[in-house]
RNA sequence: GGGCGAAUAGCUCAGCCGGUUCAGAGCGCCUGCCUUACACGCAGGAAGUCGGGGGUUCGAAUCCCUCUUCGCCCACCA
């Protein structure tokens, strides 16, 4: 506590420690803020992270996000709880354990499905806990103590509580239709997890002769290989060019099969020849011109999208791509094939794996949507559910719209097995669905067989908002924390996940699960490109916690991220993405090292109100007035930005203010009070005291680590105090001093002329030079006399001279508000330069009051415009034009030609 | 095929409902400084026809139209 602050900050140093602290002392708990609760309670449920893998920077952004909200609104006083998990990933998982098994030599069949679920839970063993870890060294101050899995007991209680009441709603059904199938992961998949991607194919033209031999009919496919389960032709009822053959039959090329041309509204006369093969095993649309004609479904392929014996003998065995082309060749070799077109369209392909998609026929389980989709619908269109960024809510409108049934079941192994059993005694064949398991069939006391599939992983993470709080079980912890506050999710997973909660919400407790959808941007490269192992553009968010420290990552992430924009990082360049961060929290350990060792000592520091040995205001020099009143407008700033999901504006603010006001000037001004018993020097240390807290703990929600070990250091402190639960500031009108604010900016303004004369001269920093500051021939501002040593000593001079200069010959500069100044430089000057640099000056403000003596020369702007626009153009007119008299009277001084 | 977003200094971005010195920040770059908190620093500086074109307006980076480029979402047209 009290060892000397390193002079270069040291995030490894510390972080971990102060996170070890933080989680004894149990801040991150709900009860954590001894301020007691404040309205209502604040609650985020962490996106749970599949346990496939490490974190990535797109979590990096999700948590910290997430973790920035949490602490903001939990030293605000809410009663706040983040609560952590894991998703189980079904396929994801399942994919990865296979892949190494794979390595061994091994399939998942080769265990059987005991043994390859234990394999799998020893491996989400290691990598659960691999990815906690990483959470804590990001810092979250997530509920530890709540963690969930989403295959968990609990978790799992839940899934079939949802499962079996919705079957008892009959809103969960099992049917025969086309879904999409994984031919690589064997499974079937939702219409969300098969992802559609514009390809460049071909569409072939194929001629089908007609069975009476009088002609043939073309028809156009993507995928010709289908054409061996076709049990159809279809055109529109009304297209007159086939209108004659309705009815009639063609004979199916290469399978010899006689099948029947029909009329159905479904075909598009415009598309390819406006005649389609109907191939209803294959194609959704097909599949359902097919029931409505009473066609045969014909499933000509393998789980493996292999030919299946369904087929001509010739085709059994062959992948569907080799078939295709196959198949080509065939109709070409019988000159059947009319023509082949490169055609450009949507093809889907499984977002776990990318294989492409292959539409197969199968039993499945489904959750019937619409009904949950309506209520969901209604809680955004009454503004009960808000999105950030606001346009988001239009996607959601747009799936919600056209939301189709939910393929639930999934032919894996890991997930949470469907509680369906079906009857296994002849006669009865009943299909009992149970919240316990089932040894025995409850109609007929016959054996039953458990379904074998797995419950799609989404399944289980759309519950989260209420499972993870104990339902079905009516706890403490769902009263108090149902509904939640806000959620915050990559857009990618609006639909997988966010909008699926809203309905189960809905649905089942009656209420929306969030209010507040803050949707962020993705992590990507300078090109663009979303990070992904297979380019290899990722950036390890460890590695930049090793090398930069959390609190730099975050800092670099909220900064570099306004609302609903994506998050541009450089993987060849970590020092450009995280540089900023470091260099900000090298600064701010700095100004706190220095600040720090001048509070210590005997002599408290003083409270700036409140007490009896209080600061008095008129003890205030200018510069504590302004940087007070720049405190609180930061406090101001940092605030609403906060509360506007605008974290980049709240880090910025808090930046300036600590970096621009405090450090810059300050801390410079207040040196010379600081040091030995110079007067006012407890003002001094009271004043930096109080505005550094006060940044700390605006800053603590964006940079907990480097804020919380500083503030633990003022004296005075208790050891158990922590800023995590520290009040956050507030703003007070007292601090409002728009006088102070001009006044010493006129200071700045001035250091500021007199550094760039003494640098545009090549004046050496050791050399003090006089100068001399005046306003309209006369003493200068006030403000100057009062701050004269600190123009003195940061503009580096010998003596500060408030009135008109002796001299002519030097470097002259013209304030905005008219104030003059200069300094002698004699010799050491170009006359001609400063002749040249004055004129050019003058030359800019003349162009600027031409143009404005034009603007308000214009009836139309003085009569249309607002008057106080009017008024303060005039104004600048005026303050131009004298600025520009000022310059041209130096140049005559000074004797330019 | 619909819908949406972005295009501002070399790079990453601010600039909200049009009007506070002919556009700001960080990084990078140039010059000078190890000034007893910080060289991960200090001081100063260069750098942009605000994607192109048109329009509305007294006035546009800021509003409208259009084009170009990039990105995203949705879509059963075989």
């Amino acid at each position: 506590m009290t060892e000397p602050l390193a002079p270069q900050y040291n995030p490894s140093a510390i972080e971990s420690a102060l996170y070890a602290w933080w989680r004894e002392r149990g801040l991150f708990a709900p009860d954590a803020n001894p301020a007691g609760s404040v309205g209502e309670p604040y609650v985020i449920m962490m996106p749970p992270p599949n346990v496939t893998a490490v974190l990535h920077m797109g979590h990096g952004l999700n948590n910290t996000v997430q973790d920035v909200l949490v602490r903001f609104h939990r030293m605000r006083g809410r009663r706040t709880l983040w609560l952590p998990g894991t998703d189980h990933a079904g396929i994801a998982t399942q994919n990865v354990v296979e892949r190494l098994l794979a390595k061994e030599g091994r399939t998942r069949f080769d265990l059987g499905r005991d043994a390859f679920v234990e394999r799998v839970w020893e491996y989400v063993q290691a990598t659960g806990a691999a990815i906690l870890g990483q959470l804590e060294a990001l810092g979250c101050s997530a509920d530890w103590g709540r963690t969930y899995f989403t295959l968990d007991e609990r978790m799992s209680r839940a899934v079939r509580e949802a499962f079996v009441t919705l079957y008892e709603e009959g809103l969960i059904y099992r049917g025969h239709y086309i879904i999409n199938w994984c031919p690589r992961c064997l499974t079937a998949l939702s219409n969300e997890e098969a992802e559609k991607h514009e390809t460049d194919g071909r569409i072939w033209h194929l001629r089908y002769p007609l069975a009476d031999g009088s002609g043939h009919l073309t028809v156009a496919t993507t995928r010709p290989e289908t054409m061996l389960g076709d049990t159809a032709v279809a055109v529109h009822p009304d297209d007159e060019r086939y209108r004659h053959l309705i009815g009639r039959e063609v004979l199916l090329p290469l399978v010899d099969r006689r099948i029947p041309i029909v009329a159905d509204e479904a075909v598009d006369p415009a598309f390819g020849t406006g005649a389609v093969k109907v191939t209803p095993a294959h194609d959704p649309t097909d599949f359902e011109i097919g029931r409505r004609h009473g066609l045969p479904s014909i499933d000509v392929m393998t789980p493996e999208a292999r030919i299946s014996l369904a087929a001509p003998e010739r085709f059994q065995g062959l992948d569907r791509f080799d078939a295709r082309a196959r198949v080509a060749k065939e109709f070409d070799a019988a000159g059947l094939l009319e023509k082949v077109e490169p055609h450009r369209h949507a093809v889907g392909r499984c977002y776990r794996c990318d294989t492409v998609i292959e539409p197969r026929l199968s039993d499945q389980w489904f959750v019937r949507m619409e009904p949950l989709a309506e209520s969901a619908l209604r809680a955004y269109r009454d503004h009960t559910l808000r999105f950030i960024p606001e346009r988001r809510g239009d996607d959601y409108i747009q799936w919600l719209e056209g939301i189709r049934d939910w393929t639930i079941s999934r032919q894996l192994w890991w997930g949470h097995r469907i509680p369906v059993w079906y009857c296994e005694s002849e006669g009865c064949g009943r299909i009992a669905v149970s919240r316990a398991d089932l040894e025995t069939c409850p109609a007929c006391g016959g054996p039953v067989r458990q379904d074998d599939d797995v419950l799609d992983t989404w399944f289980s993470s759309w519950l989260v908002p209420f499972s993870a709080l104990g339902w079905p079980e009516r706890t403490a912890d769902l009263a108090a924390f149902y509904p939640g506050s806000t959620l915050v999710s990559a857009p990618e997973i609006l639909f997988f996940w966010v909008a699926r909660m809203i309905m189960a919400g809905l649905h089942f407790m009656g209420e929306v699960p969030f209010r507040d959808i803050y949707l962020h941007g993705t992590v990507r490269d300078t090109q663009h490109r979303k990070m992904s192992k297979s380019l290899g553009n990722g950036i390890d968010p460890i590695e930049v916690i090793e090398r930069y420290g959390a609190d730099a990552l975050r800092f670099s992430l909220v900064s570099g991220m306004s609302v609903g924009t994506d998050v541009i990082l450089d993987p060849h360049d970590l020092e450009a993405s995280f540089a900023a961060g470091r260099n900000f929290a090298n600064k701010l350990w700095n100004a706190g090292r220095f600040i720090l060792s001048h509070l210590e000592g005997d002599r408290p520091v003083r409270p700036l109100a409140g007490a009896a040995n209080a600061v008095r205001p008129d003890e205030l020099t200018l510069a504590d007035r302004w940087i007070i009143a720049r405190c609180d407008l930061a406090v101001r700033e940092a605030t609403e930005a906060y509360e506007k999901f605008r974290l980049n504006e709240a880090a910025g603010a808090v930046y300036r203010f600590l970096w621009s006001d405090l450090a810059d000037w300050y801390i410079e001004q207040i040196k010379p009070r600081l040091y030995g018993d110079a007067p006012g020097g407890d003002v001094a240390r009271a004043v930096a005291a109080q505005t550094f807290d006060a940044a700390l703990r605006l800053l603590h929600p964006v940079m907990p680590f480097i804020t919380e070990a500083l503030w633990k250091r003022f004296p005075g402190r208790p050891a158990e105090a922590s800023i995590s639960v520290a009040p956050w500031p507030q703003s007070d009108a007292r601090a409002r001093d728009p006088e102070a604010l001009a006044e010493f900016e006129l200071v700045q303004q001035v250091v500021g002329a007199i550094r760039g004369i003494r640098a545009e001269y090549g004046v050496q920093p050791g050399q003090a030079v006089r100068a001399f500051v005046s306003r309209d021939g006369g003493p200068a501002s006030a403000a100057l006399e009062r701050e004269r040593s600190t123009v003195v000593r940061l503009a580096r001079l010998s003596e500060l001279v408030l009135t008109e200069p002796t001299e002519r010959v030097g470097g002259h500069a013209v304030l905005p508000d008219g104030t003059s100044v200069f300094v002698p430089l004699g010799d050491a000057i170009d006359v001609g330069r400063e002749c040249g640099r004055l004129g050019a000056e003058a030359d800019r403000l003349a162009g600027l009051v031409a143009a404005q003596e034009k603007k308000l020369g214009n009836q139309q702007f003085v009569t249309r415009a607002p008057a106080d626009v009017v008024a303060r153009e005039r104004e600048k007119l005026s303050a131009w034009a004298e600025q520009r008299e000022l310059l041209v009277r130096k140049r005559e001084l000074l004797g330019c030609g």
